[in-house]
DNA sequence: TGTACATCAGTGAACGCGCGTTCACTGATGTAC
DNA sequence: TGTACATCAGTGAACGCGCGTTCACTGATGTAC
């Protein structure tokens, strides 16, 4: 994607033209950078070569701006997890796939990532805290976390004894999510003796997956 | 603890007496109401009934009382585990307890966990990544992940099948900074079908060691 | 094909705000004699 | 016990800054005739 302007002196016409697409992209760019709370309207549209009131014929303001792009963060998460899902190979490859493909989404994409946990549901707004984050999708439109549970009944068919494929996936999420923020945050201890973020998650996996449906045979 | 003053009538005496601690308390409230971000000296100073100015007789700046949270917060953590560690009854029952422990600081302190986590190590920085936020203690302080790597040897003092405990320490960290994190952000769905968090934690650390030893039996 | 005009996406200047931080100062404390 | 004085923890005013947002405006686009 080459910038529409190359420098103040170089403005190929007054009007943009991509503007919105633009803005989203340098939100991505400066939230990876810096996190959600470091991402700054002005530096937005300096990057993008524009006057920071332009925004405004685009987003109601910064908070809608962020909104979108946490709904587009969760569209992605969500396709690129039903990809995974109906890729070829056994389920097991397959479900072994969408936890990679979680893991790649919050490495590849820290702002999405950022977005969709970070805004909203915090305890400052005052507002009850809703587990919608990758909980509830809209209908037709399976969330993240439906998509996981459907993984789970169609890899492991025999079923987990007794125990709701619902507690598995959220056995499996939390440990997914707490392998992309530890290493995110660069706390995972690298190097020869570790392992790398996929070994941790797909072991982590397979464990839970038949750890909590026999959890008496210790 | 009764605040020192009543209102700006009330001036008890022009010094404070106890002002650092009145501050890191205060940060502590704020922090755990809006987050590191929404942490302002200005609030703090404001909150506790002194000119901003004051604050620094006793910290360099905002970073240096983030610091200092954060160092404390380290140490609360590992006293709360080192605590449940030494408790009383099974080697099992004491594992239990050390996890509980951690989600129970997570919500309890959540100004702490946040520092402890959100502080340093952002790519932002530019620093290169350490992997020492709950990772590496000072000498004859054992950090939190010591703590966990030593509970797992005690505990199951039949080994993991080979697999070093700190493989299984890893694992188990990261579910729990992933119940963790996502409890706090309200994320988690509650209510009855739903496990809740420390149920989640506990039948998930089960499966943890005793599945990532045996893998291959599916 | 050419002109008039409505529509729209930008500009640029300005705003009020709250932040972290500084500075010279002053009131209180506690110690030496 | 009383006084002089050094030390220290606060004050209060001010600063420069960058933020999100507003406003009247203007240049470009595209459509109707």
């Amino acid at each position: 994607m080459r910038p529409w302007r190359d420098g103040p002196g170089d403005r190929r016409s007054y009007h943009h033209g991509n503007l919105k697409e633009a803005l989203i992209e340098a939100a991505r760019r400066f939230i990876a950078e810096r996190g959600i709370g470091g991402f700054t309207l002005v530096d937005a549209a300096r990057l993008v070569g524009v006057t920071p009131a332009a925004l405004y014929r685009h987003f109601r303001g910064r908070e809608a701006l962020l909104e979108e792009l946490a709904g587009r963060g969760f569209a992605e998460l969500a396709a690129r997890l039903a990809r995974a899902l109906t890729s070829r190979g056994t389920p097991l490859e397959r479900f072994t796939r969408m936890g990679e493909a979680y893991l790649a989404f919050a490495e590849e994409e820290p702002a999405y990532y950022a977005a969709i946990f970070e805004t909203r549901g915090l305890p400052a707004d005052g507002a009850a805290p809703d587990a919608s984050a990758a909980g509830e999708g809209q209908p037709g439109r399976p969330s993240p976390f439906d998509l996981l549970v459907e993984a789970l009944q169609a890899t492991f068919a025999d079923g987990f004894g007794g125990v709701a494929p619902r507690f598995i996936a959220l056995e499996v999420w939390a440990l997914a999510h707490g392998i992309a923020t530890l290493s995110a945050a660069g706390h995972l201890p690298r190097g020869p003796g570790f392992p790398d973020k996929y070994e941790l998650l797909r072991a982590g996996v397979l464990a839970l997956v038949h750890g909590v449906a026999r959890p008496g045979d210790r």
